[in-house]
DNA sequence: TTGTATGCGTTATCAT
DNA sequence: ATGATAACGCATACAA
């Protein structure tokens, strides 16, 4: 017959095997340093015969530190955030830190509530997409003062330290490039914009380029959809039926373009012959695709190691926050065509 | 000048507040049943006056449980657990549990402790892929008496409630299919077997298959890769530059085809006219390639409902554990063709 | 270098 | 229905 209680051990267990006190084993699992040779290896010995594992909520407790990074991003369903999520997490991981990562469906309130989740956890830090949300948000960040960074936005208008890119003029530039190859019917399917610092800058820039272009921003037809690829494809599809006919969807991003293309295949729209798409973002589905993407390159891994790196230094105390703009670029593929 | 220490309140400061003890306000925030209406109304306006969230780390030690749940995936730098992640986290939440994810990508080892990190978090079950592991980890998880579910395979060989599907025998239906529309010469580029059983299903099933067909399954090439996008590439071409050449490509999963399929296009071949390719899981991706792939289709979001279920029985101790198996089906798409 | 003692914020047991 | 109080397991200030 099995215990019922299976023995969990704790330090006392520990401290007592090794005929020491609890203060040295915890010293011991720690500050290493302070504590001779000897002892800690016989500690260590008791702790592998034990098979001892300390309990983290009450380290947590007890140091008021958990080592642990909190970051909240819009979805985890497609690969957006995935690749700079990966290199903050190993830039975290190297320097002792666990990442904690919740996803708020693109929903403020439910940001809100994870904010407070992770904070109540006890992270020591937090990673926040974006700049706009609600100004109660930062201010309660700021009344705890939870060290934070805003990733994927360049901005600076709350004090707190980000890394990002700039989406307008990344968006711009591409559409100036779309003009510059002839293109005059545009057409634009965008993410939602309440709250999303990041789709309104992309459409902003898009107007800022036609506007210098002599075009009226306001004559091309724009539709704000969810960021599922069915959303894109249905906004595509809306698109291709007004008249006159785009001759380029910019999309404000992958993922959006990802469903344009698939619907433009099954209406039996050649692209980029018939019409062209374009994306943001170069996920590593923009490459797989049929025709090839043309999209705006963000330097996902790059974000995610500075992020980890400001975050870092911000708890740390050491630097003062700061705002650090990445350089984007353009990356030419087949599925925009010049006319 | 802001104050030095921002005021994080306890339970204490509300209990002042609302003049009662902490204990009453415990039950407030738990229990709801017995207080009276009054006085808990009174005390929720002072925890909303005073903004207080409870301390996780806390509540953990106090209640030894803290209605978490953790679960580590081989990767997450691709879609293959997304959805059924998705589904298990939403079911996990209508219940009140949160779900604590993290990848141990593809590394035993790295596993085995996030296995610990988990349970010294306190996490109250576990959900891992694949049955595939030290016996070590098992008895670990037995001695502590951890709730644990496996997904992605179908197996009852430890004990442990399972959720998935039989990955022999769907490749060995889909293996058939291929067979049956004319193909001879096939080539397979599977994942790493090592400690990896789903794989290991996959290609035993494409063996059995041949077999049936009076093929000896050790005169088909078999090329054992990692799971990147860019390692499928490399395989489909060091296939593709054998005499005879293969006819088709059976690929141990979608994003390995997905590479396949982007390769043979940089080498000017044709899919599925000079060659065909299948994959496994029928990840979004799957059907947003150009052609669209022909694959295995897992019921991913059912498996991650499942499994939610299947975890919170157990942890409530409800039901004897059991190896759930879900049927797959084969989506036929346009990667395939008959000869 | 090592040990003692206190506190971290909450839940739960036992009274009242 | 409510209150007092003892755990929960660990880190750390202070003492030795």
């Amino acid at each position: 017959m099995a215990p019922a209680h299976p023995p969990i051990p704790t330090l006392d267990d520990v401290a007592r095997a090794a005929n020491v006190s609890t203060a040295t084993v915890s010293r011991c699992l720690n500050d290493k340093s302070k504590v001779s040779r000897e002892t800690r290896e016989r500690v260590m010995r008791a702790v592998d015969a034990l098979g001892y594992t300390p309990n983290f909520n009450a380290r947590a407790m007890a140091a008021r530190r958990t080592h642990t990074i909190g970051a909240i991003i819009p979805t985890m369903e497609n690969a957006i955030f995935a690749r700079g999520l990966q290199a903050f997490q190993e830039t975290l991981h190297a320097e002792g830190y666990t990442l904690l990562v919740s996803s708020s469906a693109y929903q403020p309130d439910l940001e809100a509530e994870q904010i407070r989740t992770l904070v109540a956890r006890g992270a020591d830090g937090l990673l926040l997409i974006g700049a706009e949300r609600g100004q109660q948000i930062y201010d309660y960040l700021t009344r705890r003062a939870i060290p934070t960074v805003l990733a994927w936005t360049s901005s600076f208008d709350h004090g707190f330290a980000s890394v990002g890119f700039d989406n307008c003029a990344a968006m711009r530039s591409l559409a100036d490039q779309v003009q510059a190859m002839g293109h005059r019917r545009i057409a634009v399917i965008s993410g939602i914009l309440a709250g999303n610092d990041r789709a309104e800058g992309r459409l902003r820039g898009i107007r800022e380029s036609l506007r210098a272009h002599g075009t009226d921003p306001d004559s091309v037809p724009v539709i704000e959809t969810g960021y599922e690829i069915e959303n894109g494809a249905d906004a595509f599809e809306t698109h291709m039926k007004r008249a006159p006919r785009p001759t380029v969807v910019m999309c404000g991003n992958d993922v959006l373009a990802a469903g344009a293309l698939s619907r433009a295949r099954a209406m039996g729209l050649r692209v980029p012959e018939d019409v062209s798409i374009t994306g943001f973002d170069d996920i590593e589905l923009a490459g797989l695709l049929y025709p090839r993407l043309t999209t705006v390159h963000v330097p996902h891994r790059q974000m995610g190691r500075v992020a980890a790196q400001e975050l870092l230094e911000t708890i740390a105390g050491r630097k003062p926050r700061a705002a650090r703009e990445l350089a984007v670029s353009i990356t030419m593929r087949e599925s925009l065509k010049a006319i």
